[in-house]
DNA sequence: GACGCTCCTCGTAACTTATAAGATGTTCGG
DNA sequence: CCGAACATCTTATAAGTTACGAGGAGCGTC
């Protein structure tokens, strides 16, 4: 499923090059991408750069406007909220699915994914957030539902963005030291296939997950 | 939020035209998609053809093969499942965010979409697979999430391919009988604001859909 | 506030390059 | 001499470049 080679076409290098621009921070909301200024800086002739803002318009990444000029989608509160109540639906579908499905290479890559954020627990920044959203992802392929994983990923990463601005606006606090401990005993819930509970320990992690501190940001200004 | 405005510029059109071709079966999977024939059907350069090829592969409708060509993507039972799979964890926190959130806007057309339900309970047909969808999407749109609207408008569609496919083989039997029955009470609980209990009545809808039958059918194969 | 100037996106078209598949041919063991 | 394995040529088509034209949007000017 989704076999879609891989072959890094400049399409595809401007799709992923931009995107991780725009999750990362580095082109600001609301920023301008105009198009021959962009291709000269990816190498690339306007073809396939117009493609791939095509299709992070199409994902909601770049607002376009039509004649005028495309820019990086802003951010808002609602927007937060929003990304957070469908993950409240999802990722503890996903855990449940895992649970049952999980499978001994899962459990390996999962067990080598809690110990990759051991190091990281004082303080936030590229690489806590990184192996952060590993353990999750490593989570969501136990479920053994691509659809699923695709939708998960995609939104991780768009909710990362407003985890951003949670955590490097205020002081920026580690993550909470009981987040460890969550991480730890939700994947062990996964493998022991106790679907239930891992669920319901899903939804609890993502309710005081730090999005909210986002919003709280958002709506201040 | 996403506003990207509606002006259907030629890639919009391709985009739409051609999403609707593989949607609707007029495009069978796996079938070929060559740039240039298709660009003078629909009366336009290869230019905005190739970034509506290129959005509907990253939607997963399209299958490209670099250098080689563009296929429809093909249906599988397991992708049937996995659609299956996320509705079910989906459609029922949308009417559940509904039962909160809807307006008297919401209201009057959520009556209006399940009366046009009536006229077409007899037999399965466009104009059934249609009234059908528009009630779902006047839920989805009561609960005022963006976001969940958009995946479950995507969702909803890709999951009708596979209806299509279920129907049309078998005899194709016409909506259940109770199916009426189960969107008005839905739409009810939805309205006295039983969010808990439209949830429960989602879930069972979802679980006895037609989906099923389709899986069957792949699986035959 | 109407006109025109300018900028930039949108779309077209012709051309070059890259790549995969199949046909064709060539070599070498039996 | 036959046939199988392997290399090479041919062909079809996508990918990317470039140049150019059309037209909407904003802005300044009168």
């Amino acid at each position: 499923m989704t076999s879609t080679n891989v072959f890094s076409s400049k399409s595809e290098v401007a799709y992923a090059e931009i995107r991780d621009r725009i999750l990362s921070g580095a082109l600001a909301p609301g920023s301008r991408l105009a198009q021959y200024e962009l291709a000269e800086s990816l190498h690339m002739s306007i073809t396939p750069l117009r493609e791939a803002i095509r299709r992070l318009s199409s994902e909601g990444l770049i607002d376009l406007d039509t004649h005028r000029d495309a820019r990086v989608a802003r951010m808002d509160a609602a927007e937060a909220r929003q990304l957070f109540e469908v993950r409240l639906s999802l990722d503890p579908s996903a855990v449940e699915l895992a649970a049952a499905r999980r499978t001994e290479a899962d459990i390996t890559a999962m067990r080598a994914a809690v110990e990759r954020l051991l190091p990281v627990t004082r303080q936030w920044g590229e690489e806590a957030l990184t192996a952060h959203r590993d353990f999750h992802r490593t989570l969501y392929r136990a479920s053994h539902n691509d659809v699923m994983v695709r939708l998960l990923d995609d939104l991780w990463d768009k909710s990362d963005r407003y985890r951003r601005i949670g955590l490097v606006l205020p002081p920026g606090d580690g993550p909470r030291t009981r987040d460890l401990d969550e991480h730890r005993q939700m994947m062990e819930l996964v493998i022991s296939g106790d679907g239930e509970r891992a669920a319901e320990l899903m939804r609890n992690h993502i309710r005081l997950s730090l999005t909210a501190s986002a919003i709280e940001v958002l709506e201040a200004r």
